[in-house]
DNA sequence: TAGGTTCGGTGGTTGGACCACTGAACCACT
DNA sequence: AGTGGTTCAGTGGTCCAACCACCGAACCTA
């Protein structure tokens, strides 16, 4: 029995300055405050939606971090195009916005990571040391502890770290937020965390042997399959209970 | 007339939250303040920094938004370790944290870059529609009040929305903060910039042509031009003014 | 006309107060 | 001893009211 794709909710009541944010998010990106424009002032916004200043000001500061507005000292804040200058935050809130996930934006995800993930794991292989192989050897051999999902987060972490790139890093960590938000889409049949075992060791063996060609194929493997995967449980769930 | 109690600091420029922001950033990437610790609660931090308490939340909420802290409602701010969630923005502020340029970080980033734009170029020369194309040609033709840096990051914007993934889109935009704030290491060099102009209606041809092929090489090779300018650019730099 | 000044509106900061949430210590009951 | 509920101190979240710092435009003044 597939239940369609649903969205996990979080059970946590949404903080007032959050919800004011989300708003104005969803204001600005469907295009009912156009770019340009300037949004009114802190205190009239307050007044308008009965909150205090203080609570306005932290919504403003989010919407500011995804490079949705720009905030100027005695000006106000301006919409700008998120098309241009949108954050890559700004994507998490976009890919659950109309309450179902937006494939498009998860395929696409999924797109630019089997890009550039396997050429992450071409540098780790050329730039290992003896001490980065000993801590992905023991998460890939020794870490029982952890749910597959984390060991399979655990892995790309170490070799994010071996190949010595920050933006690898801090894009795999980017990439980690969506595969805790969905990556039960993938785990949760047993014969993926059959194969995410296989392709641990797999990995590990390339690393070890410092062949990059290797590792790059064996990464790529697997996210195609994941890829095919993801995409199957789409089709399914459309069949099942679809909206015309 | 009785000056007000208050004693006033010496004003900086830069904005206090700023400030306070940039100081808890340093003591945590260096390590100063350890992953799993407790940030001070937020009125001692004000009352031992001489700040208001609304202004020491104004820059945990900046540390939050690049996942550096997590802040939790009855239970304070937690260090969180940047290797393992640091946000991509998080680099931003890394790439010049020491007073120079972190030749390190540039060169990862061209080089994640030169992975990415390629294959989003490919995507845009199978996916373009003909609209797409006269917004292209019109930025490589008809678009002399721009300078030559904008003018680049517009094609290049097209190219990203032509690719029709919205995650190539907001990576771009990462990508071109940073071109603009390290853009001149290769537009102050005149040839660089007939290359640029060269190299626009190359991609233009291809795009045109439909060519995924074309696009992605010739991307590539712009995209190669470019690393090894700049890494020659720090050498230079380097063996004349450099430190033993 | 050019340059300085004033002024209204805006975000930034302040101080103080109360509400909502958390974990731990405590207590009563089994 | 173990279970479950209550209290309590400490923390972030929100509120209020006021003033400071900054910007652009309108207004002088030479």
């Amino acid at each position: 029995m597939v239940a369609s794709i649903r969205v996990k909710r979080p059970l946590n009541r949404s903080r007032l300055h959050e919800e004011i944010g989300d708003i104005l998010l969803r204001d600005i990106v469907k295009g009912r405050i156009h770019t340009g424009e300037r949004l009114p002032a802190e205190r009239e916004m307050a007044h308008d939606l009965g909150v205090n200043r203080a609570t306005v000001r932290s919504a403003l500061k989010w919407l500011e971090s995804l490079d949705l507005i720009e905030i100027r000292h005695g000006l106000g804040a301006v919409i700008k195009d998120y098309r241009e200058s949108g954050s890559p935050e700004l994507i998490r809130s976009l890919i659950t916005m109309d309450g179902h996930i937006d494939e498009d934006i998860l395929m696409g995800i999924l797109e630019v990571r089997r890009i550039m993930v396997p050429q992450m794991a071409s540098a780790a292989a050329s730039l290992r040391t003896d001490t980065d192989l000993k801590d992905l050897e023991d998460a890939v051999f020794h870490s029982s502890e952890l749910s597959v999902m984390e060991r399979d987060i655990l892995v790309h972490h170490i070799i994010a770290v071996m190949s010595n790139n920050l933006l690898y890093l801090v894009l795999l960590n980017f990439f980690n937020k969506f595969m805790r938000d969905f990556g039960y889409l993938y785990f949760e049949d047993d014969r993926n965390i059959l194969r995410s075992q296989e392709f641990h060791q797999a990995i590990y063996e390339a690393i070890k042997k410092k062949n990059p060609k290797k590792a790059k194929k064996v990464m790529d493997g697997v996210l195609e399959d994941v890829e095919r995967l993801i995409r199957e449980t789409f089709n399914k769930s459309q069949g099942q209970g679809g909206t015309p």
